[in-house]
DNA sequence: AGAGTAAGGCAACGCTGTTGCGTTACGTCA
DNA sequence: TGACGTAACGCAACAGCGTTGCCTTACTCT
């Protein structure tokens, strides 16, 4: 497959540095030409035509100047949130939340619709279908596409769910490629856990370089953020934390193994002994910790919404025990700024990233 | 810290293009101008600026022509091996185990010395300077520096040996800087699993993508390449892996948990209960493998080598049992290529990547 | 007002890879 | 033996990136 090139590396260059200009820009604040500069590791002129493509493309826009001291005030930009919008859906066997989010990752819509347990895939992609269709009447700006996060065994690079051994309908669904023909749109498909990761880094540029996110919704997910990128693996499967041995020889796991940390978080939880679930939890966290060496780890999803309290001194508390040898590493614990809509938002982040976000690797497939 | 800029951006496209060039050279088997065209998705004639670029340096060269049909015939290239060197130590408490490598990653020097258990610091500098300069007498070429890997927590950016918590002479090492003034010579020191597994993705380009590396040597350790980089993590920490819990509660740890990798495994080997040991090693990369969804796993290490085939029989059985459900999931299970001088050859193969390997983000730090 | 200061724009530049076209070096066939 | 077709390759002009040097703008302070 000798594909067709589709930008020159000098389009790469740009794009990474409007890329990196407009994550700057969404932390909030109003920033100058010369903090970007600052940040860019680029002079102070490149970012004047780094703005002006991004004024050009109405992504951008002059916020106002600020006067300190003698000469010319500093002119100040912000990002243009309305200049855009993306809709994300989160999906899962008994319903659909949707939401459609400005370029800022705020929410501007939101929509829920319980669906049937075993609808075929037909049916299923209609009912996303209407729904992505009732969120695109909201709200201002182009609409870039619509994201679609769920959980179990989901590749991103061939936008298939691929579903486990059980009879189940939604088994090798081509849902991205079935959405997209349907909406005219573009279509991401991605794990629960890594959508909601991906919201989490959108919406807080800079900050979750190297993190977590632990998702405890019906099963465990953990997605990565290394380096400042998503992982997501050479078969875009990566995150089944829930299928990690925390106990050899323990409970009988749907995957075939034993000891799985999500059949023993279920059994605590069906046990009624909630600090023995929070203890798996925080096992799992500890050991990704020293596996990747995560400074940031983020807590989220419906199952441990309740009881995020205690779940999150869990963790630290086997934090501080697992790690009293190295002071040094500081792991910063923290619950997840979007509540119930993390995944919904995070899939049509998604969209965002994959149109505005972090440039691709500067060379082509090595191989 | 606004650091004053080193490159341009122009200059790290040109970089990125020159380290790419080079990995595909690496492969072994002499290159044509429109394969690496392809594979570096760029024109033929840029390939034609590149070749000169490498070739005045001295690293490339042209290696005869290729008649195919009419036409004027196919140009190849190769890499010079010959052309630049670098020296790598394997330090333990026990022994200093050193190579000199040239540019492909072959080994032509190879010294061995056994050392006191407690040498200080100072002392130990000394040690490996020594072992450095006679490394250094050895074969053609620009010697680049040394890497120094070793076991425990190392921090790569730092360049110091952070150490147990054990009374430990050489906690809190600035081994890089040290080596560095004594020798005039770069110096990077890594963690042991690491500089192994910067070995196997050197002298192997494209083929470890996504891979891991559980190294067995007197503790347990793995470090991981995702999407082409070897992760260190937020506090240069990764790849302690043998700090995974793999039965809560079971054999306490050194680390103060219970039921460690590490631990487990080890206790299992004293009861002579092998396949127990060999089951501990199976887990921790299945469990590796759900996480981060690696498609290949090298074992290597000093202490795996005798029983290499069995243990390799009971990770290829238990990836095969743990993803029986997931059959579009394959894992290539491979012994390191290098046998007990992977960790030095890896420790030289972080110069040569370090001055020649794939280019640092194109964008400067985000933050 | 006038001097001093800092931000920002304009234009020329160096460097990337790209494009268009001519040259070189081979096979083939008359 | 020579003309022709073909494929690889080089040269020169080009587009577009950020950089540099210089000038203009806009503000404060005297």
């Amino acid at each position: 497959m000798t594909g067709v090139r589709q930008t020159t590396p000098l389009d790469r260059v740009a794009g990474a540095h409007d890329a990196a200009v407009l994550a700057v820009a969404r932390r909030g604040d109003p920033v100058s030409r010369a903090e970007l500069a600052d940040a860019l590791q680029v002079t102070p002129q490149a970012i004047s035509k780094i703005m002006g493509r991004l004024m050009g493309r109405g992504l951008i826009a002059e916020a106002g100047t600020l006067a300190a001291g003698p000469g010319k005030p500093t002119t100040l930009y912000r990002i243009v949130p309305s200049s855009r919008r993306a809709i994300g859906l989160h999906l899962t066997r008994s319903r659909v939340h949707g939401v459609v989010v400005d370029l800022s990752g705020e929410i501007l819509e939101r929509r829920e619709l319980e669906i049937g347990r075993l609808q075929p895939v037909p049916e299923l992609i209609e009912t996303l279908a209407t729904e992505a269709r009732a969120l695109a009447e909201v709200g201002p700006g182009v609409l870039l596409g619509a994201g679609v996060g769920m959980p179990g065994p989901v590749d991103w690079s061939e936008g298939v769910y691929r579903g486990t051994s059980d009879p189940d309908p939604w088994r090798g669904a081509e849902i991205r490629r079935l959405l997209l023909e349907e909406l005219g749109l573009p279509v991401l498909l991605d794990h629960d856990s890594r959508a909601a990761l991906v919201g989490e880094t959108w919406s807080q540029p800079g900050l979750l370089h190297d993190a977590a996110l632990v998702l405890v919704e019906d099963g465990l997910g953990a997605s990565l953020c290394l380096d400042g990128s998503i992982v997501r693996g050479a078969h875009s499967h990566a995150g089944e934390a829930g299928h990690t041995v925390v106990r050899m020889g323990g409970t009988p796991c749907t995957c075939g193994r034993r000891g799985c940390a999500q059949a023993e978080y279920q059994a605590a939880l069906a046990a009624g002994d909630d600090d023995l679930a929070a203890q798996v939890l925080a096992t799992i966290v500890v050991d990704i910790v020293r596996l990747v060496d995560v400074d940031r780890v983020v807590l989220g999803g419906r199952t441990v919404y309740a009881h995020h309290e205690s779940s999150m001194n869990a963790i630290r508390a086997a934090l501080a025990e697992g790690l009293h040898a190295e002071p040094w590493v500081h792991v910063e614990v923290m619950l997840s700024t979007r509540g119930t809509d993390l995944i919904a938002v995070g899939a049509a982040c998604e969209v965002l990233e994959h149109e505005y976000g972090n440039p691709q690797a500067l060379v082509g497939p090595g191989s």
